[in-house]
RNA sequence: GCUCAAGUGGCGGAAUUGGUAGACGCGCUGGAUUCAAAAUCCAGUUCUUCGGAGUGCGGGUUCGAUUCCCGCCUUGAGUACCA
């Protein structure tokens, strides 16, 4: 740089210099390091879990880091001792689908992306606490996993005391009264037995019976087995019928896994929701997924007949009070009854069609469910109370999987069984009095009157429900029952960079490993693929047995089922370790727990955290179930792991496209030698103007051009070609927005010069914008533009090192916030950031001019102290209600005004760097610096709101007529309304406006408006 | 289908309890400065037939509606035969 530029290097503002200078300082002086001893009250900001992906970051991602740091920061400011930390979540699939293919440690890529993850974070100035950062890949991190599993296998849920308790007590239980008085939630096959019978159990028949009780427990289940990714993978983990991660289809299997009790916590879950400040639209979606109904269980006896033994069905139903209207009941084709009472006559109908639904995968199911398609079992059951024969059908519109798998069908009352009665000529009673259901069903509870229905009859939806009920339970033929949608959730996972289970097998029962010998570790494997067998990568491992002498982890060789024995083969799900993480941070390096009483006691919950709504029924659920779960055993004090929750919005990319023309030719006397090479197109662009025009039918020089250009290069190679206007096609291509300006023109020359897509464009040629070949500066290309997902294949993703080095990370920070609502989806565009960036040069300048700093001692005037009050107001308020984006606008208005005001004194001008220094903080930094502190700016008080500035005398009246604003008036604001009027009403204006006519009434509101009606 | 959001200039968006719709910024237009460009600064920028009209559409409440109520349309997200 030459002598002359540098010369007032200290005046201008150097970004990246001032940026790094106070990265710097952070860092070493441990600016940011929370004290869990403090006068101050708390605060505890946390964002979600990031995975440290191979692609790194891009604009998008920061967004939400970038709002809970202003947060963090501004409660610093306000006096508050604040923990904001940060950590990785190190353990998932990508890695493992990148050693798979490579043949690398994931442990040793994962490292890598962290590296680049953390270099890209402390570019934008952090306020993170990183001494507390956690890996969920460390194995001092994942042997407290490891614990919290097996304090789960060590309970179970006592409905009686409602929560969880050590199995300890189950198990005295047991043996002084046997379980017929145990309330738990448990598994439902469960056979009675008595004290005398479980004392004499074998070992093994005990173990057995208290898996079917343990909060976390190994059963074979039906889970979603994903070929391609060789695992099973949970519910919220697969979208439409194909994996959430690849897309791959996902079908039923039956295997032994570890499962999660979590349905014991459905209610709580419920429950809780009420007493946390999310968003409506994630309570509900976690509502939605709980999926509580409230109604009745009823036994349906089956009829028998000569040759078939009675038997008995269970439905679940919401509506109880429509039992009168029950014409035949289905089962799912899956029931286990089905095969037992089909009647001969109908058994070969019956097998075809469980033959055929079985065939039909999820996907179909789902996607066509307008097909009515069951069949008729022979087979009739009696109803409760009429003793009627009710038809039993099978049909595949009732699931397996929900309730009892079998409903009692009511076609007047439930628009399914309506069409399936149509479908099949079954008769449909109508039970609701002064309802027509010619046409279709009747399914509102609100206006039900109950007929045709003996002892139900002239009740409403509510007390026949109720009375329905106690009739059921006097027969002992049903009771009050709920529901949920929430299963159990599948916890193994036959993959291997997870968390390995503290897990070893005796006679085939699993047995837990003391805590004394945590972490078990994961053990080394030479490919991270599922063994010839079958089994999980784990299965691949030399040393993987356990040995209860040694207790510790040995060679597979010694495995000899009397002192060493097999270890468990799966790992857990990528939730376990993102499941209890904000503990951790709480007390990162403890060795002794998973954080210490008092560090839990300190921090409580997260008071603020922020992330995507895409983990609203997986990560938010399971975390609350774990917590609930340790508050239980007294392993935690609260109920609730996060207060408040915000959900960033998704930032979209603005893709860039050129239009290339084809053209169909008719090649004219082709000669019987040519070389196809040399047909090879020639791409030919036009410009924007031109393929609006060609979609409106017009066409303009510009694409005539692009067509004889097209036609000479095929003249020139010796061919003969006829245009036909009508045949030619514009495709949009994507080009790579770093190449378009804020006009939306495109650098020819960079993209040419492109390393990977510039030769692409080697020959092309472009037609600017007045319809000419492009060539220097001579005319301008523009590109379309479209907001679509932020993605690599758009070539619209914009990467944060480039903004950060061009504009600095200040203006990323405020540009990021000034897009719009946090919560919103909102485009990028960079072109946009020269604004905010322009912004910072101007604040920039108040403080330093070209001979040094501004800043003076000068007493503060009435202007000067309206605007900084002004902006205290707005932005605490702001900040309050996390809304973001307007605060930018309001330090651009009191840049702008205090700048016209040539204010200098620093009773104004520093207040203003503590406002912003949550916004943009290097600058803030700097100059706070500069003003002579030689304290960091980020706990200096924020500056106390004085409303006496802001006091007005007068005030600029609208003046309106029948509610439109004609013009305005300046009137003192202690005027009466009748002076008001009279001064109004004496304004040549609003003489003109009325023409002579008296107004009908005028309405004053002092302060505010004056209307006048006539 | 159901649930939840959201529809305001060329674009991102603002208007916190009903009270001057379009703040702030981008882009655009014109000007200053410059040999020129960048940068910077100044002015203008909802539409308009210059009467007005105007916050997705149609009604309603009100002196007054982007804001409240009713009905519809569109877009996005989630969910999907849950008995």
């Amino acid at each position: 740089m030459p002598f002359y530029k540098r010369k007032n290097i200290k005046m201008q503002y150097h970004f990246n210099d001032i940026e790094a200078k106070w990265q710097k300082y952070w860092a070493e002086n441990k600016t940011f390091q929370a004290s869990n001893t403090s006068d101050k009250p708390k605060y505890y900001v946390l964002d979600m879990f990031p995975y440290p992906s191979g692609a790194g970051l891009h604009v998008g991602h920061p967004l939400g880091y970038i709002a809970s740091d202003i947060y963090a920061r501004y409660k610093r400011h306000k006096g508050f001792n604040v923990l904001h930390p940060q950590g990785y979540d190190s353990f998932g699939l990508p890695a493992e689908q990148y050693a798979i293919q490579t043949g690398q440690h994931p442990a040793v890529t994962t490292e890598e992306n962290i590296k680049t993850y953390r270099r890209q974070l402390d570019q934008i100035g952090f306020s993170f606490d990183w001494s507390r950062e956690v890996r969920t890949s460390d194995p001092n991190y994942y042997k407290w996993t490891q614990w919290i599993f097996i304090q789960l296998f060590e309970s179970w849920y006592n409905n009686d005391s409602n929560k969880a308790e050590s199995i300890e007590t189950l198990i005295s239980k047991f043996s002084a009264e046997g379980n017929a008085n145990v309330n738990a939630v448990c598994d439902d096959n469960i056979e009675p037995f008595t004290a005398e019978q479980w004392n004499t159990f074998s070992s093994i028949k005990q173990q057995e019976i208290l898996l079917k009780y343990r909060l976390t427990y190994l059963a074979e289940t039906e889970v979603n087995w994903c070929p391609a990714l060789g695992t099973v993978l949970a519910n919220d983990e697969i979208v439409n019928g194909v994996s959430e991660r690849g897309g791959h289809p996902v079908i039923r299997k039956k295997m032994t896994q570890w499962s999660m009790r979590i349905s014991a916590y459905a209610e709580r879950l419920l429950q809780g929701l009420d007493t946390i400040d999310w968003t409506e639209s994630l309570k509900e979606s976690q509502r939605n997924w709980i999926g509580k109904s409230v109604g009745a269980q009823v036994t349906f006896n089956v009829i028998a007949s000569a040759t078939k033994q009675s038997h008995a069905i269970e439905v679940f139903t919401t509506r109880p009070d429509t039992i009168f209207g029950v014409s035949f009941m289905t089962l799912a084709p899956e029931h286990e009854l089905v095969s037992q009472i089909t009647t001969p006559e109908q058994k070969a109908e019956v097998e075809a069609y469980i033959e055929a639904t079985a065939k039909r995968s999820e996907r179909e199911r789902m996607a066509d469910v307008k097909t009515i398609s069951g069949a008729f079992t022979g087979a009739y059951a009696e109803h409760p109370f009429t003793k009627e024969p009710i038809p039993i059908w099978i049909g595949d519109y009732v699931l397996a999987g929900y309730g009892t798998g079998a409903v009692m069908s009511v076609p007047c009352g439930d628009q399914r069984d309506y069409d399936f009665a149509k479908h099949f000529n079954i008769p449909i009673p109508n039970i609701f009095e002064g309802v027509d259901i010619s046409e279709e069903a009747f399914a509102d509870k609100d206006n039900t009157i109950i007929a045709n229905s003996d002892f139900l009859n002239g009740l409403n939806y509510k007390k026949a429900t109720k009375l329905a009920i106690y009739e059921l339970e006097k027969l002992g033929q049903g009771e009050g029952k709920t529901n949920y949608r929430l299963r159990d959730a599948v916890f193994s996972r036959q993959r291997y960079w997870g968390e390995p289970f503290p897990v070893y097998y005796v006679n085939g029962m699993p047995q837990m490993i003391d805590k004394a010998h945590l972490p078990i570790r994961l053990p080394e494997v030479e490919k991270y693929l599922p063994t010839e067998t079958g089994e999980p990568p784990l299965g691949r491992a030399d040393v993987w047995a356990w040995c209860t002498e040694t207790n510790t982890v040995v060679s597979n060789d010694k495995i000899n089922n009397t002192s060493v024995f097999p270890l468990e083969l799966n790992t857990m799900p990528g939730w376990a370790g993102s499941s209890w993480y904000f503990f951790r941070y709480m007390d990162a390096h403890n060795e002794e727990t998973f954080a210490s009483e008092e560090a839990l006691k300190y921090w409580e919950s997260v008071d603020l955290y922020i992330g995507g709504s895409e983990h609203a029924t997986g990560h938010l659920l399971y975390s609350r179930f774990w917590v609930k779960f340790m508050k239980d055993r007294g392993f935690v004090g609260i109920e609730e792991p996060f207060k408040k929750l915000i959900n960033q919005g998704m930032i979209l990319g603005t893709s860039a496209f050129a239009y290339k023309v084809l053209h169909s030719f008719t090649v004219k006397d082709i000669s019987d030698e040519f070389n196809i090479d040399e047909l090879k197109f020639v791409d030919v662009f036009v410009s924007k103007t031109t393929k609006e025009h060609f979609d409106k039918g017009v066409y303009d020089d510009s694409l005539k051009e692009s067509l004889n250009i097209i036609a000479n290069i095929y003249e020139e190679k010796g061919f003969k070609v006829e245009a036909n206007i009508d045949k030619v096609l514009m495709n949009p291509i994507h080009i790579k927005v770093d190449y378009i300006n804020a006009s939306d023109e495109l650098d020819i020359q960079a993209l040419k010069n492109d390393k990977e897509f510039g030769k692409d464009y080697k020959n092309a040629i472009f037609i600017g914008e007045n319809g000419g070949i492009i060539d220097g500066e001579n005319d301008v290309y523009k590109v379309g533009r479209e907001v679509e997902k932020m993605s690599k294949s758009k070539y619209n993703v914009v990467n944060p090192d480039a903004i950060c080095e061009q504009y600095g990370a200040d203006s990323l920070r405020l540009y990021e916030m000034f897009l719009g609502p946090l919560e919103q989806a909102k485009p990028w565009n960079t072109a946009g950031i020269t604004g905010v960036h322009g912004f910072l040069k101007k604040f920039w300048k108040l403080y330093v001019g070209d001979n040094g700093l501004n800043v003076t001692d000068a007493k503060p005037n009435a202007d000067n102290l309206k605007t900084l009050h002004k902006t205290i107001k707005k932005v605490e308020e702001d900040i309050e209600n996390f809304s973001f984006n307007t605060s930018v606008s309001t330090f651009m208005i009191a840049c702008n005004e205090l700048t016209a005001q040539k204010c200098t004194s620093k009773d104004i001008l520093e207040p203003l760097l503590v406002l912003l220094s949550p916004y943009a903080p290097h600058i803030a930094e700097e100059l706070w610096s500069q003003l002579g502190h030689n304290e960091s700016i980020s706990t200096a008080p924020f500056p106390k709101f004085d409303a006496s500035h802001l006091v007005e005398s007068s005030k600029e009246y609208p003046i309106s007529f029948n509610g439109k604003t004609k013009f305005t008036m300046e009137l003192p604001l202690d005027l009466s309304k009748d002076d008001i009027e009279k001064a109004v009403m004496a304004h040549e204006k609003t003489i003109a406006q009325l023409q002579g006519r008296a107004p009908k009434k005028v309405i004053i509101v002092p302060g505010k408006i004056v209307n006048i009606v006539g």
